[in-house]
DNA sequence: GATGAATGAGCGTTCATTCAT
DNA sequence: GATGAATGAACGCTCATTCAT
């Protein structure tokens, strides 16, 4: 019925109204810092609401979570799948998750090493999503470096410890560039990144 | 006077034990999810005990903190110091860093990524000192590598540069144990970093 | 809206109903050796309740105080601009604020010599309205004394030391009724304040 | 044994030294506010010590409380004594009585009106005793009015009743004076009160 | 006798969640 | 369905008093 399909679209509306709005005050003071009476108000809903589109607090905060995580890797593998060549792809990975840093820094300012709020079930089962999000993105790096080994543009070394050492150029620079966001834009490091990357910190033997 | 110093002596001892029960309970369940009663009870004072040896719950947390972390570091220099040679040096920076983190699993598992805890003074400062403190440490690392660069072994790279894809290559690993910590030993991922790190990933063209 | 008026309205209602209590509470036992918890549960709300109909303990007890005090002063000023003539207006002012203490005797035995409870911004504002107000009881009687001096019928002194004068009669007396309560009813010194202090205590010269 | 006088001598003067502190920090901050280890720490003794001389902190309270009103009292006696004629007497009452509040401001604010403290047995049996001085005072000047009676010199007035009128005079003036303290000293309303107290404030017909 | 560290009951206040309207 | 007032458990912290040294 026409009437229950809107039904259900306003409902998604609605729902990521609440999510956008307390992704804001979220990334602005943490989870504890934060009162469902703040996201209600801040959302325009009655805080009765909120338990219509959520199950609690922890799990309305763990959507969040989740969601956005969700869009970054999206992100990122849409920019991968454009781009050309291993090396271009490389670049993309790279370029692709700043872009996205710089776009939702306070939202990614989260995950800046903080308080361990896992105690219950609910955010101990988004612990979980976010590690397996994480290797899943690991492993598509890997995929992609597998196949510059394969053809030789690559050494040949253990992919996953590959995947992993890119990953972790890219991450120390997005935390340092949070936690000191004077600084020019990121972009700007992403060859640095891939020449490291690629070529070593090492003077070539002649 | 001698009772001075007794006396001294054990409210550092005291206060010490605190330390080191907090650092479990906290670790294991994050700061707001443990109460003063609990860590006055696994250290076996009374809930106004603690406020003799920490003006409050904050203190007690950033004080734990910012200890542990000082320790953290120096005994990476420490181990810097003794090792020879730029590669040597190198070397000990990543292994004095894993061995730590092996050593202090649970501390260590507190800046995984969590909630934001920043809202008070206290906490702020607390943040500002490890912000200074790894600064500091990125410094230090900078200052081992710019020996390697003027004498030829490095590439004339920008060396902030260097010991933050060094330091990052270290982070990296030392999170993905800690979050499947059913690995092998981190040390043993230590000659790969050092690898690729000189190296880079790209093979090399005739 | 008629809604949001009943709502209003109850709201009155209810904060009035705490008010009472907290008035008996406190009356009988300082503010001090009272709880919250207490109040919460002689007026049938939760603590919680409490909270959003005050802003906190000091906020109840001064909202209270202030406007309980309100009321004799608006009780006082009543009655005398019923009364006619300047002795008609003092009885009045003696009268009213006799019958006022002793229909409120647990709320005025706040007042007697006790306890200085300020010390925070709240109860340092209450105060300072008390004094306010009772400056402006004192202008309100010299301006009934006034009106007698200038039409000849009462000597010509300064007005504010003569207002105090007979408020100090008035006050005195309660504060001596209120601790030996078993006397008689105060209304019946009336009378003699009034001639003590119209008269004086001194035998005239003939 | 003169060891035995020695130490009952260095009891007492220490003793009193802890009441003289205690009677500052009481009369700025009130019962409540003040703690045992300020008082401890300001009369140089430890918080221990404190209840060799008082059982706790109510008795450290009552017992300043009642040593400096059986002072006061004894102040405006031995004035009295030193006067003649009856109204050299009652003016005794008065200059006596603002002297002492002039001089001990502080102490005499604790009894403005406030909080009522009265809960244990000791702060009850304080009140006890503080009333029944209070008694015993009016008394005094009741004694000193009956010869006024007698003698002629006063109207044939109930004595108790003339007595709380002449106290009342006076207290409101020391409550008035000690809430705007910048007027000039109290002294000098002396001979106003008098004046009313003796001829009223009525003009007096021909 | 003197000390002051240790105690722990008790407080005001917050806020996620519920449910009568 | 939507509301937001009501709930009440839970927390950090204080401080009079005790007692081992």
């Amino acid at each position: 019925m026409v009437r229950e399909e809107r039904k259900e679209r306003e409902f998604q509306t609605r729902r990521t109204e609440i999510l956008e709005q307390a992704e804001k005050i979220f990334a602005a003071r943490g989870y504890h810092n934060v009162t469902m009476a703040e996201i209600a108000s801040a959302s325009g809903f009655s805080t009765g609401s909120l338990y219509q589109y959520f199950t609690g607090k922890e799990n309305l905060y763990s959507t969040m979570i989740c969601d956005k995580l969700d869009l970054m890797y999206r992100r990122v593998r849409d920019q991968v799948k454009k781009a050309e060549g291993i090396e271009g792809k490389i670049e993309a990975i790279i370029s692709a998750h700043f872009l996205f840093v710089e776009e939702n820094t306070d939202f990614c300012r989260l995950f800046l090493p903080g308080e361990n709020t896992i105690i219950s079930e609910v955010m101990l089962s988004m612990r979980e999503k976010m590690i397996a999000d994480y290797r899943q993105h690991l492993i598509f790096i890997e995929n992609i470096l597998k196949v510059g080994t394969k053809n030789g543009y690559l050494r040949n070394l253990p992919v996953d410890a590959l995947a992993r050492a890119l990953f972790g150029l890219i991450r120390t620079t997005a935390i340092d560039w949070m936690i000191k966001p004077a600084t020019k834009k990121m972009t700007m490091q992403k060859d640095f990144i891939l020449e490291i990357f690629l070529r070593g910190v090492k003077q070539n033997e002649k």
